[in-house]
DNA sequence: TATGAATGAGAGTTCATTCAT
DNA sequence: TATGAATGAACTCTCATTCAT
């Protein structure tokens, strides 16, 4: 006579936790959302988010880590198979607004919170955007290094540029209603940045 | 050895209480101070803060909005003075530098909180980002008017380029102890981000 | 020699806070009592409170309403059975002053706050007054109909003048400190009150 | 070029606090109005209200107090004139209306906080009760010795419900909203409770 | 007398976290 | 594993009262 009322995979509940977390932090912020809001969306009591989650921070963290592993990794065997440093960053590009564009919740939990966890939270994602700083970095330097980059330009500052125009890229998209494909924007953005980058054949 | 209690000038309570914010925020971010913090800081009771502010959040967006109005004025008139679009440009870097750069705290709290508060307290602050993007957006405008900018990249694309690589110049520079001078990086970044929107004579 | 710190039946929470708001309230009055007061005289944490009222106010509201709502319903079924309005009133007596001289404390919060509760908080409270009132006053009109009580008196005066003379007594017993029993003077009141009331033969 | 912003007489400030204080009780409750709601309605300083007074209790048991004081003084010199034990009964109850019927505000004050106040704050102001019960006490009693009126009743319990009745009509106007005239009301009362206590003729 | 800025104790309420079941 | 009732520390904001002017 009863219904399953929940007919939820088990074992999926790590993940719908994590999923509610990112889902209720990018609808009312990370602080004022409530360890309940997300287990009420994840459709878990309260107490279970404790067995999967050490406290709340770690909801944010993992949410952010994760999502930031995964698109490190993929950016760091994708460029391997990329020679030139011009095509290492346009591909760059593709991938960190096709990593947030997809996801629009996670977008706003990685623009909204991640340089206040980055400097208040703990500041172990701050080591991944150092390794994708470094992957940046890299390209520049060896489009340096082949003379295709200007050389009189600081390496960091260079990857400063190129990371901040994506990244604002995505804040205004976030902060935008009108849901335009973010992606589309990628090549615009590279050809701004890699034209800055380059040297110039006739100076 | 014991100096009076209260030496303060009567009247500068205001100005006193709102560093005092400034302080505080920048060191612990804005959720995990307290207002007592604040009060503690600028040496005057809690209930102090209160008259002359409604409550913790007004002091955030009153420090943010009286920087961001102070430098959206200046910048304004400064570049009526200043013909070209190109020269607008490395101004504005050297006014966004040089405002933040000036006051550490100001700017780690321009870093770390605006984009909250952009999207979950007041509104408000965000008209001050439409304003400052209007300048970088029509300085882009006249440039391509003029010819000098490429017409092929819409002007919104271009305006977030500027802004986030200043904006992330900033970030990096808060987020570094190194306390290298952020105005000496305005040139270079002005330097990657007109390039790339200049032109190209050969093309 | 110790006893079991918890030895309280689980669900009767409600309950307890619910008595414990009462005698607090008695002691203090609702407005100087602290919900943590009324926390720890039921033996639960401040914020168990909140898991069963929605706020102080709220307390009040269900200790008066409850108590009310038990005496206008057993009071609307004993009234069913009497035949005479002289006979419904003297009922009436008797069980106003039964219910709140069986409970010292929840009459103290009677006298004390149930007025301004009805003007300042909820106006729920006052709906159980026009119940009672109206109790009374088709007794009352019921009595003149039948030729039984003097047609010369408004009936809300009249049921005024029943119901303030009970309300005093139970002030009265209330600002004492002789704790006599407040039901042997339910026969007085009904006698002065509904011989002045009565119709006088020889006029 | 300046007119007078306060053309109040000077001298006057005791008496306009405390008409503001009744005015501002009256429309918010003791406890839910602010020491400067009164002073600002009273167009003082909120320090000066501490001139006058010691505290915000004190500005309530004045205002009760001296309102009372008049009302027991000249009552006890009326009733001295007049002969008859139910006569002044009948005068005592057109006083006692014509006090609070003449001004709602104060009205208002002695329904709402008078039982607090007698319990919960200075027991002086009940002092002013028991003397008030004791002109209506006395007169029963010289009703009862001259046969007039029945022996069979407790002479307090009478008193209450003389009073009982008097303070239910008060109460009642004043949660009304038409405002009627309240001494319409004295004969009535005085009637009701008067038959009640008179000794039956024919018995 | 008069002012009103300043004080700071105080209280209601929230919510992350725990733990007995 | 899962639950959710219970906990109690924490924090914002109010407002009666003071006091230097």
């Amino acid at each position: 006579m009863k219904v399953a009322p929940k007919p939820r995979v088990v074992g999926d509940k790590y993940q719908r936790i994590l999923d509610a977390a990112v889902s209720v932090f990018a609808e009312k912020g990370f602080h004022s959302s409530r360890v309940s809001d997300v287990a009420a969306r994840a459709s878990v009591a309260d107490g279970t988010v404790y067995l999967y989650f050490r406290n709340k921070e770690e909801l944010l963290m993992t949410a952010i880590n994760t999502a930031f592993d995964a698109f490190v990794s993929r950016a760091r065997i994708e460029l391997q198979a990329i020679e030139s440093p011009a095509g290492k960053l346009r591909r760059l590009a593709q991938l960190h607004l096709q990593a947030l564009g997809s996801n629009r919740d996670l977008a706003v939990v990685f623009q909204m919170e991640l340089r206040q966890s980055a400097r208040f939270l703990a500041p172990f994602s701050h080591q991944h955007m150092v390794e994708y700083f470094d992957l940046v970095r890299s390209a520049i330097r060896q489009g340096q290094e082949q003379g295709i980059f200007r050389s009189d330009l600081r390496e960091k500052i260079a990857a400063n540029c190129f990371f901040g125009a994506l990244d604002e890229m995505v804040t205004s998209w976030v902060l935008d209603n009108t849901h335009y494909k973010l992606t589309d924007v990628a090549d615009s953005v590279a050809d701004i940045i890699l034209m800055g980058l380059e040297r110039q054949a006739r100076h």
